[in-house]
RNA sequence: GCCCGGGUGGUGAAACUGGUAGACACGCAGGACUUAAAAUCCUGUAGACUGAAAGGUCUGUACGGGUUCGAUUCCCGUCCCGGGUACCA
């Protein structure tokens, strides 16, 4: 038989959804192994060449672990709601549910030629009704939910609201966002109105007035991470701050576990550091500071309070609430001149020029708590109104920033910390002594803090406290596409659930966002307006709702009475191994592990995490093949001059660069890129305006191309599609191929300049089984110990690379595997039977014919076992052992394998040449590499 | 600016906890088979010097230094590239 990647791949395909090979079951007979890749969205595009890096490294590690004989969850699903489908309907017309169906199918064609091991029958999709039923399910988990900051969990509502009516609010240690306070009597005699507004602020899923990020051409509000510069990340459109009524959900509350349980997972060290800068915990301390002649006092956050006898003046944000009630007569004009500035530039202005001094002063001044001194009271736009408390006291002589703004505006500074006993220490270091500091003077600045933050409790004005930069995250979206709130509003503006889940969305025609920016969802007024007179939130889910939990739904994908079965949960547990791109490493990972702690504090999930192990594959690039075409005219035609001769016509500024489609560049990618004859010809043909184009081409005849690195993308003409690279070379090829291009998780460019060797392996691997005449030849005698050691040396290092995620050193193995095997004649049956299930997570297609053709029935997943190496057949019998002398090789010995140590060493230094070297000179030690050399120091 | 990665032949890349750098593959060169081409197979392929040859010598992992018998690997400094982040008090 021939080797025939198309017809092998079409027969498997069908074998295996005929027996339902990958059907996975709970079975609590095997140990369970979780893979989960992140579930794409599924975008017109389609899949190009990069996508599937993630899923065949999940794949092949899923096959792996089930030829280990673990049960092994590995499935697949879409992440469907979101903007693409949403703007494609707004232009076309058609509904997002309809292309994004097509999208899905289209996306499951090519996900199936890969040959992936998915349980398709757990496939989730996060816009269908059965699977957002339980997105809002969830979503009202968390609006029935607080925060007890004492346990340190979510806390159902009705315990919150009894500790009300015992203490008032004193009584509740809970994350809230309520300002103010209010006695046991006061909350019974709350309103219904009153009573849901307090509750709304203690809520985990809570609605709240705040800033946005408001996108006027998108008619929507973004997530912080949607904004790249100032400017909205899909289509780059400016992004101002509004208020609105927002739904947001409390993540702040879990900063600490969040930051505490990075410690328990095996995530990238990169990654975590990322996280922790997200979550960015700050020790310090909330100290009060008066306002003269009011009777209020400015709320701060410092993490130096040792510094507070330099404090020389307080700055507010500009959206301090302080602000109209501090600024006098005199300076009102000069203040409002400033918010106006303020108000006036972009966030882009506001994050492109930091280095710019502004503010404006007050009028006010507050009492310097331990000096009594007064300092006056500036804005600026340099403090964010929101973070900490949205005030600092200024230390010009130890703060960067407070110094630069001093000296712009001639304010006093007053140095507190002499560091002159380290040199190499920078402003805001927490080294150096005190002075001019009253008792803390003479103290080193650590014990300083400790020192003043005693006596900052001690006078009652403020006390140690820790803050996050992590914000509650934004949960409402004015679009169509996405998750309905399931609650209603009643006339008095009391929220209330809807229990009839799921909520569905209606059908629509028009899914333009209305110009108040609330959602389309709002042009249906008969859905708005419920039959119990109350109306709807018409606001939708963010993209990450949907997302934060899929995993758990794949457990048990067809519950219709809970997201999950117990049973479900606690044999599955948590995801083993989480394989996806970096480019989630705060969004989705945040929110995931956000959402599963609250489910954990509700003893929904057995585990406070929910992905034991990440593995970030990189991205792969395109490459963008440019042409060099000459900005003039020449006789009315255009010129395309090879690439290392445009030096004779003026240099690179004459030219412009042109992308052209990579299928008419020979070696694209690789640095001696070209155009030949034929891509000439192609690229005439490819345009109109090039049919008459005149080629100026290098001394070979060819026009040179000048590669670079970028995205794939249409408009660079480089996408690659895995179907045509699988319809050339079998997806055994591809899957190889991509492991084979470099380590999983570097960003490496496509190009195919190597694929031939991969598929010149396999055929060599099928040349062990069959020779060229198609015959078999496989044979049943035993191995010879040379072979056993080619095989177990193989075993070994292909284990060992499975482990550690090196899989493109896998690959070399099996090449270097079937170089020593072809080199050796061998074609012996056990041999072969071992290197084809080593084989079979890589190529499984070829390894399912070849295990058919060595005389098993059923599919390798199901009839073997993966081969543990053998360290017997590993160790030679002699071994070449290079004798160095400090480090330099001077003979060379050989010796049994089983010799002892010191034999090693005494034969060593009995060899003749080296005593000749050694000539009576001091031996100080010897050094033996195990296996490897020997060294003898003089 | 700060925080993470990383810099190895013509190319993609290997190298276990410091132990013979460049495995494996692409490309290239030469050869075999062939009327020819494709396919396949064989040989060579870091650089320099040396030898009739087998071979030998030296230099080489961005650059400069250090520790060590021995450094791609550890330490210090410099340069460059990629990613993240942004006035976080």
């Amino acid at each position: 038989m021939e080797y025939q990647p198309r017809e092998i791949e079409r027969k498997w395909q069908e074998f295996w959804k005929k027996n339902n090979i990958y059907r996975v079951k709970e079975d609590s007979s095997k140990p369970k192994y979780y893979v989960l890749d992140m579930f794409p969205y599924p975008s017109g595009a389609g899949l190009h060449v990069g996508h599937p890096l993630g899923y065949i490294a999940s794949d092949i590690f899923s096959r792996y672990k089930r030829l280990c004989g673990f049960n092994v969850l590995h499935p697949m699903g879409y992440d469907a709601f979101g903007l693409p489908a949403e703007q494609y309907a707004i232009q076309t017309g058609v509904h997002p549910a309809v292309s994004t169906a097509e999208n899905v199918k289209r996306y499951r064609e090519q996900l199936d030629k890969l040959g992936f091991s998915f349980d398709w029958e757990r496939e989730v999709n996060t816009s269908d009704p059965n699977y957002y039923k339980w997105t809002q399910q969830i979503f009202l988990w968390l609006f029935e939910h607080y925060y007890d900051k004492t346990a340190n969990k979510a806390k159902p509502l009705s315990e919150l609201t009894k500790k009300f009516e015992e203490g008032g609010s004193e009584a509740a240690q809970a994350a809230h966002s309520f300002e103010g306070s209010f006695s046991a009597e006061e909350w019974k005699g709350f309103s219904d109105k009153e009573k849901d507004e307090v509750l709304m602020s203690y809520r985990l899923a809570y609605r709240k007035v705040g800033f946005v990020n408001w996108c006027e051409e998108l008619g929507t509000v973004l997530a912080n991470d949607e904004v790249k510069d100032g400017r909205s990340e899909r289509g780059g459109y400016p992004v101002i701050q509004k208020p609105m009524r927002q739904w947001a959900l409390r993540i702040s509350a879990y900063a600490q576990r969040m930051l505490d349980d990075l410690e328990t997972v095996d995530f990238s060290e990169a990654l975590k550091i990322q996280q922790r800068n997200w979550i960015g915990r700050s020790e310090g301390a909330q100290v009060f500071f008066k306002v003269e002649n009011l009777d209020t006092s400015i709320e701060i956050f410092t993490t130096r309070p040792d510094t507070i006898f330099g404090a020389t003046f307080m700055v507010l944000g500009p959206e301090h609430e302080l602000v109209a009630q501090l600024t006098t007569d005199a300076q009102k004009a000069a203040v409002n001149d400033y918010l106006s500035y303020v108000e006036s530039r972009t966030e882009r202005d506001r994050m492109t020029d930091v280095k710019t001094v502004s503010g404006a002063f007050t009028g006010a001044y507050a009492i310097h708590p331990f000096t009594n001194t007064r300092i006056p009271i500036w804005i600026s736009e340099y403090v964010l109104a929101g973070y900490g408390t949205g005030a600092i006291m200024a230390v010009p002589s130890d703060d960067e920033r407070d110094n630069r703004f001093a000296k712009y505006f001639n304010l006093p500074i007053v140095a507190v910390v002499d560091q002159s006993e380290y040199p190499n220490a920078e402003m805001g270091d927490k080294v150096g002594k005190m002075i001019n500091s009253d008792f803390l003077n003479g103290l080193e600045v650590k014990d300083a803090i400790k020192s003043i933050l005693t006596e900052i409790e001690l006078r009652q004005i403020g006390s140690k406290r820790i803050n996050f930069r992590l914000r509650d995250a934004n949960f409402s979206r004015q679009r169509y596409w996405g998750e309905p709130f399931p609650v209603k509003y009643d006339n008095t503006g009391v929220s209330h659930t809807e229990t009839a889940l799921p909520l569905s969305l209606p059908a629509l025609d028009n899914f333009q966002p209305t110009k108040e920016g609330n959602s389309p969802l709002d042009r249906k007024r008969e859905w708005v307006l419920t039959k119990d007179q109350m109306t709807r939130e018409t606001d939708t889910m963010p993209g990450f709702a949907g997302s934060s939990w899929y995993f758990l739904r794949y457990m048990d994908p067809q519950n219709n009475a809970e997201p999950f079965s117990q049973d479900a949960v606690k044999y599955w547990q948590d995801v083993d191994l989480y394989v996806g791109g970096a480019e989630h490493a705060v969004g989705h990972l945040m929110y995931s592990r956000f959402w599963h702690k609250f489910l954990y504090d509700l003893g929904k999930v057995p585990s406070a995490e929910p992905y034991k192990k990440l593995i970030n594959q990189g991205m792969i690039q395109g490459v963008i093949e440019n042409i060099f075409m000459l900005k003039e005219r020449k006789n009315g035609k255009l010129t395309f001059v090879s690439a290392d001769r445009i030096e004779d016509y003026g240099g690179e500024d004459n030219f412009s660069e042109i992308p052209v489609y990579i299928g008419f560049v020979s070696n694209y990618g690789s640095p001696d890129s070209y155009l030949d004859s034929e891509g000439m010809e192609q690229l005439r043909n490819w345009r109109n305006e090039y049919k008459e184009a005149e080629f100026v081409t290098n001394e070979n005849g060819r026009l040179v191309t000048h590669s670079e690195v970028g995205k794939m993308g249409k408009r660079y003409h480089n996408v690659v599609n895995p179907d045509d690279v699988v319809a050339q070379y079998g997806a055994d090829c591809f899957r190889m191929y991509e492991m084979f291009l470099g380590p999983l998780e570097d960003s490496k460019p496509w190009n195919e300049n190597g694929i031939s060797g991969v598929s010149k392996f396999l055929r060599r691997f099928w040349s062990l089984y069959y020779d060229q005449n198609g015959n078999w030849i496989v044979d049943d005698t035993a191995p010879n110990s040379k072979e056993l050691k080619a095989l177990h040396h193989t075993i070994k290092s292909v284990n060992e690379g499975l482990e550690t995620f090196s899989f493109n050193t896998c690959v070399s193995d099996f090449m270097k595997a079937v170089n020593e095997l072809k080199e050796l004649d061998c074609h012996k049956k056990s041999i072969l039977e071992s290197l084809v299930i080593l084989i079979a997570p890589f190529a499984p297609f070829i390894a399912e014919e070849l295990w058919s053709a060595l005389g098993h029935k059923e599919s390798i997943l199901v009839s073997s076992t993966y081969p543990k190496h053998n360290e017997a057949f590993l160790v030679s019998d002699s071994i070449e052992y290079p004798i160095c002398i400090n480090g330099k090789k001077r003979a060379e010995i050989e010796l049994p394998a089983d010799m002892s140590q010191e034999e090693v060493k005494e034969k060593a230094l009995s060899v003749e040449e080296i005593k000749k070297w050694l000539d009576g000179a001091e031996i100080k030690k010897v050094i033996l590499v195990p296996k490897k050399m020997i060294n003898i120091v003089i």
